[in-house]
DNA sequence: ACCTATTCATAAAA
DNA sequence: TTTTTATGAATAGGT
């Protein structure tokens, strides 16, 4: 806001966004309360920074008994009439099974896309990015096999397609011969028949661009 | 703030006051939300007006998810007579969350792992695509990250080195200033000493191109 | 809800 | 972090 404007997006500079987080957060802090004073209103803050660190702000009371107040406003939805005890079960039970589902897929990905949580080291993280750098490779690669193949598809039904029209063209031409009658006229008309240099040439241009 | 500024205490016409609240909570959530967006925080607010109304704002996640994550930075101990409820809706959450995990783990499995052999359609190679960027993306930020710490830590090792060089330089010239022979010749040495602007500045531009 | 004169918040640099 | 300074934002009081 000062000394030119910033975007609204993730400051990617980590000295920037350090101290522009102690600012703002200040900042956001002090409104806050300065809402709380002017207006009587009961107001609770709760900050976790990109590192994990904790800041709060309570007004009136603790921010237990602010959430608290929060849980009795908020109709929690409907899902009242069970034996509790059985569903709480039944719902641990599946958390356990999508946990150790968890644990069998990270085995086979823990070299490929751990999300960068598992490696730390700048070593590490070089790997990764080569890995992923080759996967992508791989993929645009396939994808140009892929569009090369419909390429050669669409090129046998345009030469059937061709083939067919000459036939139907020349059987026209015959019937004309036959009766005898202005066969000029017809011969002259323009079919939309595709030559091999027009429109799948275009398209694999297309494809040399990535 | 504007045309005069206002004493920091409850206002006391009623309709001044609404006025004030609705304006300066909107301004707050504004504000939470920058702060969430350039700094990647997650935050929570939430505000009880004098008439008990709520508002609330939760970037990223739910408040409910907010207040868990709360709960345990939190250590204060007793927290375990939740009503039911709030127990099954945590679970509930918690499950949502682990199979979210595993559609991404799959996803990452099936695209990676198979050298391309998994994924067939032009869609899901450029959905594949799509995410690996974001990984590499990803990762260069927190290689940056990382070279940012080294970098100011050879920053200090440089001005400690610096200044005991020229300590040492002083101590040399004073020791030829008192047996008084050719001093001049030492003096013209030149240390293998960094200015400020030269090699640490050097890496700071290589990072910038990412 | 919309206008401005002011006060405030804060990005960049130190 | 904190301070300083130049600017962009928020907003108090009116309409």
């Amino acid at each position: 806001m000062a000394r030119g404007k910033i975007q609204m997006k993730r400051i990617e500079n980590p000295v920037h966004r350090q101290v522009t987080f102690c600012k703002r957060r200040a900042g956001l802090l002090k409104k806050a309360k300065e809402l709380s004073v002017l207006c009587d209103a009961e107001i609770g803050v709760l900050i976790f920074s990109s590192h994990e660190k904790l800041y709060e702000l309570a007004t009136k009371g603790s921010m237990q008994s602010l959430i608290e107040r929060y849980m009795k406003c908020n109709p929690p939805g409907v899902q009242t009439e069970h034996p509790r005890d059985k569903q709480v079960m039944d719902l641990k039970e599946e958390i356990s099974m999508l946990k150790h589902e968890i644990d069998a897929l990270q085995k086979g990905l823990r070299f490929t896309s751990g999300g960068g949580v598992g490696a730390t080291t700048l070593d590490e993280l070089n790997d990764l990015e080569k890995h992923l750098e080759v996967c992508v490779y791989q993929i645009r690669s396939t994808k140009m096999d892929i569009m090369f193949q419909e390429i050669e598809l669409l090129k046998n039904k345009e030469g059937i397609l061709t083939a067919a029209n000459e036939h139907l063209r020349e059987k026209i031409e015959e019937q004309y011969g036959i009766n005898s009658s202005t066969p000029a006229v017809l011969t002259d008309i323009q079919y939309p028949l595709w030559t091999n240099t027009q429109c799948p040439l275009t398209i694999q241009n297309e494809i040399y661009q990535f």
